[in-house]
RNA sequence: GACCCCAUCGUCUAGCCAGGCCUAGGACACCAGGUUUUCAUCCUGGUAACACGGGUUCGAAUCCCGUUGGGGUCGCCA
């Protein structure tokens, strides 16, 4: 038997993280048996459902690498076939029509529970089991003749020929329910499998108010797709052995259903990014530097005065530090502008603490002095300015550190000199100095 | 409230189904040290968990029962 998958959201908003994780778990399971994954569109609560919602949700998907192997179904174009079900569940007895009178707009469609003991296998939750007693007759149709979800989910999943249905912990006691349905449908049913919820941060459950439970908004946020799917493969499954950073094709072996989590999982925003930047750091050289230009255009830092040359040694500089590709601005910028903002308390420790303006004015002398600018001369240069003065080499380092680049932190202080080159490095240590050394500006 | 599910370091987890190899392993985070001019990276070390109580057994994180705590579901929403 051929495994087909699903991913069944409706499109009311951006997709969620607990979503779109349901919906790698079904993809890499496809993957992982050679079976196919679809996506059906649960499009039919039209109030709520926009196309800016289905055009949201595809293209996340497709960001993140969910491509449906099939066209996408949307449930809004099944209206008949549900009704046709209903209309057959009608006629052999399985369903009736009845007012419960809650809408005052007459009798819907019901579904007869047969009154026995229902029990499955759930692929992560083991034999579960709901006694006659506890299940009532649902409505499959309503009075206003629309189709419900559990009518609607069930026909549509029998006409894709769904064979594992994996879906969000939410809908465990929706099964019984679907499970008489598949048998008064005379379908066989699929297999079910739960997965566990996701919750934020603060150990509760999702809920809209919650920032970065949107995928869109880690997108936004520069995170990686890769890195997220990793991250989000790994809530609720593990491969069983020490592995963390894998692959797409290193999960998709890896991935059983078996060694899916029972418990509920909590995101750990700092874990994530730490995978990002493992992912950062693995890019492709070409790639990384395209995120950081649109990083840079984004910032309005981009201006085309530098050259492709100087841009590619800036990149080579930060590609070990930035996490985040929208944070290269905020790291990087001082190559970019000669109008950088200075970090307050990196002023204050660094330049305008005991000495260090003196040894700004010496490191203007120093550098002044020499005619190539390599990481080389500049280091030599500093370090017998701080053997002459009988200095640490930190106590000139810093100073210069600061007033080139306005950062308490960043690349190697010599490599980054050389990048700068002597004539904007001198020019930046003069406006300090008198930026600095401004007794009205000073304490 | 009823029904159902879950329970290992702060977090994600390995181990549990097939009880001894577990003085419970890994990762993130954190702390300390090393490397570096700084930050980041990298290396070394460390703190830290089987929710509780019974039982079964020669032996329990692993099996059973209960308690507690957490969660889900009880719509003519999906």
């Amino acid at each position: 038997m051929n495994v087909r998958t699903r991913f069944a959201p409706s499109p009311t908003g951006d997709v969620h993280i607990g979503n779109i994780r349901a919906a790698i778990f079904n993809w890499l399971y496809a993957r992982h048996t050679g079976g196919a994954f679809l996506l059906r569109v649960e499009d039919t609560d039209r109030a709520r459902s926009t196309d800016e919602a289905c055009r949201r949700l595809l293209e996340v998907m497709e960001w993140l690498g969910l491509t449906p192997d099939e066209e996408p179904l949307y449930q809004s174009t099944r209206q008949s076939a549900h009704l046709e079900a209903a209309e057959q569940l009608l006629q052999n007895g399985h369903a009736y029509r009845a007012d419960k009178g809650d809408t005052g707009q007459g009798e819907a469609v019901l579904f007869r529970m047969p009154g026995r003991d229902f029990s499955f296998h759930d692929d992560v939750k083991g034999d579960l089991r709901k006694a006659a007693a506890d299940m009532k007759d649902f409505v499959i149709a309503r009075a206003n003749g629309t189709p419900v979800f559990h009518l609607a989910n069930v026909v549509d999943d029998i006409a894709m020929g769904v064979t594992h249905v994996v879906r969000g912990d939410d809908h465990v006691e929706n099964t019984f329910r679907h499970l008489a349905l598949y048998e008064a449908l005379g379908a066989a049913p699929p297999r079910f499998a739960h997965l566990p919820m996701i919750v934020n941060a603060q150990g509760k459950p999702y809920s809209k108010r919650d920032g970065d439970a949107f995928v869109g908004e880690f997108r936004e946020k520069g995170y990686l797709p890769d890195a997220l799917f990793n991250y989000l493969a790994l809530l609720g499954w593990s491969p069983g052995d020490d592995r963390e950073v894998m692959s797409r094709d290193e999960l998709v072996a890896a991935f059983t259903l078996e060694r899916v989590q029972a418990s509920a999982a909590q995101v750990d925003l700092r874990k994530l990014e730490w995978m990002n930047g493992e992912y950062m750091r693995a890019l492709p050289e070409a790639e990384r530097e395209a995120l950081y230009r649109d990083a840079l255009e984004r910032a309005g830092l981009w201006s085309g005065a530098f050259s492709e040359e100087y841009f590619r040694d800036v990149c080579a500089l930060m590609q070990e530090r930035v996490k985040l590709a929208p944070l290269f601005p905020e790291q990087a910028g001082f190559f970019f502008t000669e109008d950088f903002a200075f970090d307050e308390k990196a002023v204050r420790k660094r330049l305008l603490k005991e000495g260090g303006l003196d040894a700004l004015r010496q490191m203007r002398d120093a550098l002044g002095a020499i005619d190539s600018f390599t990481p080389e001369t500049t280091e030599a240069a500093l370090r017998q300015r701080a053997e002459t003065l009988g200095l640490g080499a930190g106590a000139l380092v810093h100073p210069v550190r600061v007033a080139v680049s306005g950062l308490p932190g960043g690349p190697g202080l010599f490599e980054m000199l050389a990048v700068l080159g002597k004539e904007r490095v001198l020019a930046r240590i003069d406006r300090a100095l008198s930026r600095f050394a401004d007794p009205v500006t000073e304490g």
